[in-house]
DNA sequence: TAATATTGTCATAAATATGTAATGCTTTGT
DNA sequence: ACAAAGCATTACATATTTATGACAATATTA
């Protein structure tokens, strides 16, 4: 996996020997002193992910995090924060910034190996622009639409209409059918890494979806899990021997 | 249409023979001479096409490609190879790192020209000049002008006009029709690469052009999508189960 | 240069989506 | 059967996203 990682620390000897470990990792690796050359490497290339002292020259670590969360641009990527404080207070505005993981210094190579590699899996795998077909539905992401196909007739079909957020749902589904999902899980992956939602909030949207399938005759698709989660399936759950 | 061509070539005599064949079929033509050259003429300007040798001095040409498909920001732009090399092994490993297309050294001027066409046909529709027809729409890109057809009398048409901004608006739209595209792929597109527009500045754009279409009786190719942008499309959007 | 057209931004209205809490329904274990 | 836990469903206030008209700044044309 070629990641190009963007190393904000204002230490030369520590940026050095980050650097080297994560070439060494085979990643591609671009340093900055400060937040003001980070934001410029930024705006040439956008790296895969963000390594970021918490104390810098110009402008908090802190600081730097939220703004990247705020440009669309920059919002996704990962960022694991670098710091000597070991406060658990300290931790949680990290994260509350925006912060996908979190390194006390002294670390080993090997640990923050390690943290990279599990903040890049936690990622969303690259949704695809693939038209997903199953179970009568067709959802395609580039045009973002849903169809139906009338059972009686295949070549017919009919579009049905969903929110922003059911939309990605069925698509996060579909793209894992037959695979339970916990509403941790859900929310982590459907609406993003760092929200702070309710999980009984899963089972409304949820509602929503299953009603807008109900109306066209699509009853047992969304299926749930109980004591886990949910599933799309387009196996029969009903039929069994009672 | 003017396109814009970086030519990536260290030899200069084959370079100045590209770029003068080039500008006599009226693209404007950017010369590098190697990569780090390159680069820097893509960090100020976006070119449409590049032409990219296959060996350069200070790195190969297959490199420099993939490099470009992993930028969010160059990952569109077609790429042709130059190369000496006739191996089918390596016009595998030059498609594989999302060439469009491949020519083998020496090529007649003609031959690259129509290579650059059929790409830009294939991957930038709308720098090809080609008219476009649909939904009672006809938009011909080289007389810059737009023509409704009549609904009951398909020979009769009329003509609307357009601000620069609304007609290259719907070009883009109508050459990428039922896509989805976001504020910024617009911006990023119909307005210019390195551009400083408020994303709601679509909204008011979108807004002129639909005002038009209305005029004349086509409400309904102009959509919304909410929460992710635009979409030009023939197909109904209004017959849903709700 | 005056007249005209185009453009980007803002303010505000309108539309729609979202998260939560309250309530009712099912399943589960005893 | 009964209570407890888990899930479904609804209503609703709030937040977010889009639509729209007005306007000032530019650019273009006559």
């Amino acid at each position: 996996m070629a990641v190009t990682i963007l190393v904000v620390e204002d230490e030369l000897a520590i940026q050095e020997l980050i650097a080297l470990n994560l070439k060494k990792a085979g990643h591609m690796v671009l340093c900055a002193d400060n937040v003001e050359q980070a934001q410029k490497m930024i705006n040439n290339v956008l790296p895969d992910l963000v390594l970021l002292d918490w104390m810098l020259p110009d402008m908090s670590g802190l600081e730097f995090a939220r703004r990247l969360r705020r440009e669309e641009r920059t919002k996704a990527i990962p960022i694991i924060m670098l710091t000597a404080k070991v406060q658990e207070s300290d931790k949680i505005a990290g994260l509350e910034a925006g912060a996908d993981d979190y390194i006390t210094k002294p670390f080993s190579p090997r640990e923050l190996l390690a943290r990279i590699k599990a903040v890049l899996r936690r990622r969303l795998p690259e949704m695809s622009d693939e038209i997903i077909e199953m179970g009568g539905l067709k959802l395609d992401p580039t045009t973002h639409r849903v169809h139906v196909h009338a059972h009686d007739e295949p070549s017919k079909s009919m579009e049905i209409t969903l929110g922003p957020t059911e939309f990605r749902l069925l698509h996060f589904l579909m793209a894992y059918k037959e695979r339970v999902h916990t509403r941790a899980q859900l929310l982590d992956r459907v609406w993003g890494d760092h929200v702070f939602i309710e999980d009984r909030t899963v089972d409304v949207h949820i509602r929503r979806l299953r009603k807008i399938l109900e109306a066209v005759g699509k009853e047992n698709l969304v299926q749930t899990v109980r004591g886990t989660g949910y599933r799309f399936s387009i196996e029969c759950n009903e039929e069994n021997i009672g």
